[in-house]
DNA sequence: GATGAATGAGGATTCATTCAT
DNA sequence: CATGAATGAATCCTCATTCAT
């Protein structure tokens, strides 16, 4: 591998000054942009960086993609919304139980996501989308709302078919929704979401979160309180 | 130089010449500065602006805070410092359930942090904890530790009086912790959390938590499934 | 004079850091950018020359104008429309022929426009208009319609006392108006509108075209036309 | 290397191997150039939008043309020749009056200059003589001089006829020069040179300047002055 | 000769920080 | 102590120009 480089303290892009890589640029550019938006936040990432980082000049990078927040959200749409497709037809085709999907939801959804550099981006969408309201509405429209009405549809299921009591969705499917990104920000933010020289076993996690779920919200065998009588009775 | 003996003074009634007291300043400073970097974020807040909020100019900030970073790390430091102290008592003379107790945790926590300013600390905290390492041991240490332990020790208290099943509590807190966070997350990035024009009635979704915590923690009554048989059976 | 200098070929302020003048700043920017937007247009114009032609840095600018098309319509303001004020009432106390009314307006604008800098605004903005729809606005509404306005009202005078014939004022206006556009912007480009090595002495011009508008809106005294016969008649 | 002779060339038809003629790709890009120059200015033109609209790659824009500097040049000066000569021997055989000459001088002026692309060309280089004195000279001796000799001659004419009364021609001849480039003028600056809303019929602007005009050079068929009393009197 | 990917100097604007008053 | 005028480094984006293919 003669050629390219990739210096990451410099930002003089280094190598021939024409490649010609058109095909292969936006890929770089992508991969780049996502490593520094994850690690530096969207305001703090300059575009010259990312540029640099993929071995292009500056204006190479507005070759193609014309803004720094274009650029963003060809990195959401390649790291998140792309894969949510993949993973919605993934449950078109599931045919086990509906704990078995739900199991399967929280699994796969780490593993493609939350286990990615993408995890990253939740976060900074969380700590910076105030001020940048078409940033937010962009993931709003590209992951949120896909992601809560894949996670509706599999409840819906199971309360017809009697695995799941009723419930009202629309505050139910935080019961998913908050463990998974409660763990994208405890590892983006470790210091302010575990206690101290404590990492959780992504694993063993959500196996512990699913089993409260499923029998949170399974059809109540007997009445919904065993807590009648209090510790001391 | 300790008192000033100019003629020229006298001119001046000597009691009170500075409407505000001057040993308020900081505190004045600080009360804006949180404000504002909890509305906008660390980045986003000018230090001028927090200066004409405190009533002061921009010179006399600097005055008290060598630097804008000095003077965020004086603004968590104070705001952090000793919530829990009050809340943690309550806990000591708790007589109730367990089940009780989660409830009131929860919901007094909704009242304390959740619905106040301090909630606003919480998600500032995350969004920069990348950026303030320090801030996040901090952080850790005054307020994480301290909660979760409080939640572990309901828990604990739940699986001796029989209440709750027997778990892994390292992974079992999150279950409470993570509905909990959400929710703030949710109240100061709202647009990225929740399906747009849709708002959280607050004590629906903790009521909504709180069931499936509760039913998913308590011994199983039979089987821990059921499960055991598909949709379409 | 010992301080301030005007560093005409470099950007760098000298002189004393802080110079406290506020008073003085918007004047002194306000010239510099009147000199420069003449000289080289607005859009070449860099708001860091004006600055520095001011002797202030290119941060200080911007504390007294919040941007270059804001600064170049203050530029506008202070040099035309401020003076259209004044010039507009010297009519209203104006007592003499509507004839003297119109050669005073046509000396007077030369006096106070025509002769000035402030006539390089005027071929600035018909060159750039194009590029810039706000500045052309502006101008039009601070200046050509109030311009246009003057004009008619004398016309209009003029009819009524029976000095002028009826004429069609939306035309008849640019009699006056087109004169005099022109006579600018023969100052700011010379050979584009003059012949070679040919200078108008302005008060000559407008004698000569003050003349041949009377001559030509009086009431005619005979036929309209004493054309009846070509030259070899 | 004046040609190829590689076997494989033979695979081509050695005849018309390009569409478009090498030759014509100047006269091309000249064309693009002009109308992109007119519509938008020097400094707004892209020459990427150049090279577009010739249908050729940015590239080749450079291989014809040193710099965007040297194509605007090449623009003006080819667009400019001749233009006059034509125009000029219409009236070697003109054989009515004076008046009338001077209204077909206006009226197909207007045909062949005011309303074609050419209108286009003067605001042009009225915009950038400051910046390319070169051209200005060029169209100062190509233009200027031609036509005010034209109307010089035209008024000449007239008052050796008895037409006209005596003037200073090097003066009177803005009376034609300066409406018919203020017409021009309106046209590519509208909203600087009109009233907002309001657009100049070309007809009836010549006809009212022209009867302004003829009126106002006729011999004074009594006193020169009608406006010897007030409007008052 | 053509191409078009790549370059990088240049310009408007922001804002933490300084310091003369 | 307090002020607020002044600074200038930093950042996004444009576009004329270059040159490997």
């Amino acid at each position: 591998m003669p050629h390219r480089h990739f210096p990451s303290d410099s930002l003089t892009p280094s190598g021939a000054r024409h490649e010609r890589r058109k095909e292969a640029r936006p890929g770089e550019l992508l991969d780049a942009a996502l490593d520094l938006f994850v690690e530096k936040g969207y305001a703090a990432t300059r575009v010259e960086e990312v540029a640099a980082r993929a071995g292009v000049s500056k204006g190479t990078l507005f070759l193609y993609f014309p803004s720094k927040e274009e650029l963003f959200k060809a990195v959401v749409r390649q790291s998140i919304s792309g894969r949510l497709v993949e993973w919605n037809s993934d449950f078109e085709a599931f045919s086990g139980t509906t704990c078995d999907m739900l199991d399967f939801c929280m699994n796969s959804w780490w593993e493609r996501v939350g286990a990615t550099k993408a995890s990253g981006l939740t976060k900074l969408i969380m700590s910076e989308a105030g001020n940048f309201p078409e940033i937010a509405a962009f993931y709003q429209q590209e992951v949120v709302q896909p992601g809560h009405a894949l996670i509706r549809r599999i409840f819906q299921r199971g309360i017809d078919s009697g695995e799941f009591r009723h419930m009202d969705l629309d505050y139910a499917v935080y019961s998913v929704v908050a463990p998974m990104v409660y763990m994208i920000l405890s590892q983006h933010s470790a210091g302010v979401c575990m206690p101290k020289d404590m990492l959780l076993d992504p694993k063993k996690y959500i196996a512990s979160q699913l089993r409260i779920i499923l029998d949170g919200i399974r059809p109540s065998p007997s009445t919904p309180v065993n807590c009648a009588t209090g510790p001391d009775s």
